[in-house]
This record gives structure tokens, sequence and C-alpha cells, in this order.
DNA sequence: AATGAACAGTTCGGTACCGAACTATAATTC
DNA sequence: GAATTATAGTTCGGTACCGAACTGTTCATT
């Protein structure tokens, strides 16, 4: 399910999540493709690591596409990759459209809870009626909106020391 | 990054997310094809849908695999799939191993929010955190847990109409 | 009876990716 | 100085999937 996770600008070619995260990334700084490895590694806890058979193809098709570009070279053959204006471009466009892949996420998440969740399918649920309802309010609201969910997280929390204490 | 979603039991080969929903589809009661093609629909509301040149192929390997077998066939040359119970039995383990499911979930999400997700990431963490708190709860608590987020969805709720009365 | 839609399935060129095996070089350690 | 580790990159057979084009059959509508 690759074409799943795909990712389109209002114009060019829909890209894949890798794809993505390789624009995003250059955009906060300019990096090596080792240094990408990394750094997804470290976000993904190691749980998602695009392979270097992957990357270093997909750097240089993406340098072809003029979506990013080699800003410096340094010793052992390195790289330093930077995105063009282009590419900052077509990240900003996928990124605008931000409520269709967040669609894509939750029935995405939907369908992986129903098929694993199973004891926590009553909260899950309503953490999902929590997520619609934040994502309906308007930015002002962010402020209130965080105190409630900060009350209920200590809520929550009080629970278990209830019930340490009923012991 | 067909292979990040990938599922393993605890013996046997590790399974897609196409196979395991399948197996999980067939486990609720047996279906052809076009039928699963269907509830895939519905339930991702078109998002996801594999295409008949997947599923059918998919359908015959599993066959061969002995996970599932025909139970009945009708006109149309239409096949009725039922889970074996080696089926059974990989879904169950697949299952099993919810916890590093959730985890690929979770750090899944997190790489999506952290690209996408702007306005609301002060108000997404906090829901992650709600999250955290209600995976480390006991089953015994999920009553008291479900009333605790009944009530934030209903505080949440009730910004807007605050907001709309004192227009 | 003819037509169109729905149901049902097959084939295969192509994409996005994996990962193993490979090459190369600089830095660190012994 | 040698060995090891880390950094840096390449190639390509293979997997999981897509989707277009195709075949076929039953049911509903006209």
């Amino acid at each position: 399910m690759n074409d799943f996770w795909k990712f389109t600008p209002t114009c060019g070619k829909e890209r894949s999540l890798t794809t993505l995260f390789i624009l995003y990334s250059l955009h906060q700084e300019p990096k090596s493709g080792y240094d990408l490895l990394k750094e997804i590694a470290e976000k993904t806890e190691g749980k998602w690591v695009p392979s270097k058979g992957t990357l270093y193809p997909l750097l240089k098709d993406l340098e072809e596409e003029h979506l990013i570009r080699i800003v410096e070279t340094g010793k052992r053959s390195k790289n330093i990759f930077g995105l063009t204006p282009f590419g900052e471009k077509t990240l900003q466009q996928i990124r605008e459209h931000r409520k269709e892949s967040r669609e894509k996420m939750l029935v995405f998440k939907n369908l992986f809870i129903e098929i694993f969740g199973q004891d926590r399918s009553t909260l899950y649920r309503l953490l999902f009626e929590i997520r619609i309802v934040i994502d309906d309010l308007s930015p002002d609201n962010n402020d209130r909106a965080a105190r409630i969910l900060e009350k209920c997280i200590d809520d929550l929390r009080r629970i278990e020391s209830d019930v340490c204490d009923t012991r």
C-alpha cells in the first residue's frame, strides 16, 4: 500500500512519504543522505529507516527533478543536499493538503484499531471524537482546549493513584 | 514502505496489512473477494481499496499457503473464502503482538504530525499524553476513564457553543 | 429481447521500496 | 602502522502493491 501513502501537491506528481520526509527534513536544514538516515532512525526509534538502496537513488531522482540540489560536497564523496525553490513550493503545497492527509491517517488508524485494538476500543473511539472536536475548533480556542485536555490528563492519572490509595 | 507495515506471527512469515485485513475480515465471517473489496471501501470511506489485481492473486496465494480456503462457490464463478485453523492461529498470533504494532503506529503518527501538524501541535501532544495514560490503565478502570473522556468531549464542544452565544 | 449495471475474476507492466552485497574513504583505537 | 569503525555511496533481484485492460456471468431495467 505504498500508493495509499502518497501525497499530491497542487500541481505536480504525487509523492511518497519518504520523499515527503526528505523535503521536510531538508527544509529544516541541508544535510547529507547519511544524516537523513540517522535522523529518521532517531525520530522513529529505528522502526522505520529507509534503506540506503532506497534513499540514495531517490535523492538522485529528486535532484534530477529539481526538488533538491547539492549545496556542498565534502570528503568521502559526501553530498550535502538542500531544497530548491521548487522543492520548497512542492513541500508547502503538500502540507496545505493537511486535511486530506489527516483523513487518510484517520481511516488508517480506525482500521488498525479495529484489527488490533480490543480492550481499548471504547476509549480509543472517544479519543477519536476528541480529535474530531479539536480539529473543528478555531485556532483562537487552542488555549481553552489545552486547559481542558490537561485537566483530562490529571483526572485520568488520578484514577490509578486512587486505586493505589484504596489498596 | 510496504515493509514497514508488516506483521509477524510468532512463527511463520511476516504478513502485509492487506493480508491481515483479509484474515481479520474472514475471521468475522466468510465472504467473497468482491465482498472484501466492498467492505474495505466502506470502512475506509474509499480512501484505501486494494485493487482487484492485488486482492484476487493474494487470495489465491493465501489459499495455497493454507491460511484460507474456499468454503462455498456460487454463480458467476463466485468463491466464498473462510479461514483455516492455521489462518485463525496466524491471525491470533499477529494480534497478540499488538504492542509492537501500536508502537509502529505511534512513531508513524508522530512523524506524520511533525510533517503535517502545525497549528495543533500542542493539542495533539496532549492527546498523545492522554493516549499514553490510557494505555497504562488497567482494564478495570475503563468505565471511569470513559466517563472522564466523555466529559472532556462535552467541555470541548461547549467551547464553540460558548463562542456562538457571545456573538 | 436488448442493454446496462453489478458481480466476479485474470494478467502484467510498472512503482516504491527492501536489503544484500558491493565499493570507497576518513577517523578512531590499539 | 594496522585494524576497526563510522561515514558515504551503488547496484539490482526481489516483494507488495497499483491499475489498466481484459474476460466472463448474472441481474435489473427498459
